[in-house]
DNA sequence: AATTATTTTTTAAATGATCATTTAATTTTA
DNA sequence: TAAAATTAAATGATCATTTAAAAAATAATT
């Protein structure tokens, strides 16, 4: 039994009312107090586990690319070849438990907000490059060195384009289907002839 | 000489301040102050033009809407096949006078505020439908039904994840490049084999 | 042209609202 | 009884927006 210190359970007790809160009020626009109201709190308490309202935006997002990083590695240790290690980033980002419209909407709203401040900005490169070389690692083996990064690129920004229409979109979500058009184009993108060698 | 009235010319030259001066600063974090500062004026006759900030914001989206729809009117004006055209769309977004780092951060910041304004989203829908419908025309002659919608939301959320990408990596735009890498991408959707018919 | 009146444009300062954050006191827990 | 957790109320800062007055441009009248 690890007995829980009321510390922990706050933390992530905040964080799910800050995920929630922002993706009814919009990241700008969501108040601290809307925030505590979420788990009947008070906004100053936020303050006294967190420090201010960028403190705990921070980490409500460090939380999200923990989830992300953990359920990656889940996708990894099943996979069998380098496909499989390519489709895990997309299953990974489209799981269930991660691919949800609040999460998607925090996701792209504090990284619009990234270039505009230091801190957000640097989880952001640890993250983009994070996946990036996964990518470059996974696609080695299967695509030929002049159009890997081109392959890269376009995996990469579909993937953040998908994200930003969950966004946007507040309809229905279905990962699965995400997955099966991930998929198709992963086939597509190996299915090429890369000047005839293939 | 179409004599310029006063109001047409400060119109003009605060849209302009509004996407360099939220580039600058945010989309949130921006001010009126800071917006008028960057043609020399005063933020109370903002709202002498504009009424209020959120409409000056709302107008500059729509400026962009426009020049988007005449280029890619343009661009569709002299293609002489559906590739072509297909190719038009992504030309026009791509457009040097279009692709700028000011005008993919302002798209994207603006973006990902409107699910959470009336008015926005009302933009944002009619711009995505109007993209969407074009999309669907061009693969029409090109993709078989079955695979059609597929294929299109491939290449929308490409198209979405690139603004996104420039939007937050400050590096060098190079358009060349990103119609180049797009056209690599509509080569691959074209040359799938759908089922063994083509 | 010169002068005066009128309208348009611009601004400095005032207003008022909203919030994040602090503080000091209270309640709960250990 | 001491420490930790919570809160109501105070503080202070930031802004968008209004207002009322000044400046500039335009029109009208000698």
């Amino acid at each position: 039994m690890t007995r829980k210190k009321i510390r922990d359970i706050r933390h992530e007790e905040f964080i799910v009312a800050a995920l929630e809160a922002t993706h009814k009020r919009g990241f700008h626009a969501v108040t601290m107090s809307e925030i505590a109201a979420e788990i009947g709190a008070t906004a100053a308490s936020i303050n006294y586990y967190f420090g201010s309202k960028d403190q705990l935006m921070f980490e409500t997002m460090r939380h999200l690319l923990r989830i992300l990083r953990a359920t990656h590695k889940q996708y990894l240790d099943v996979a069998l070849d380098p496909k499989d290690r390519l489709r895990a980033i997309f299953d990974a980002h489209f799981d269930p438990r991660f691919f949800t419209p609040q999460h998607c909407s925090f996701w792209v709203q504090f990284w619009s907000a990234a270039p505009y401040s230091a801190h957000l900005e640097r989880l952001h490169r640890i993250n983009q490059s994070r996946v990036k070389s996964h990518f470059r690692a996974e696609l080695a083996p299967l695509v030929p060195a002049p159009f890997r990064e081109t392959m890269r690129r376009i995996l990469q920004s579909y993937l953040d384009g998908v994200w930003l229409s969950v966004a946007q979109a507040d309809r229905d979500i279905d990962p699965r289907h995400a997955r099966q058009e991930a998929r198709a184009l992963i086939e597509l993108v190996l299915s090429a002839e890369f000047g005839g060698s293939n």
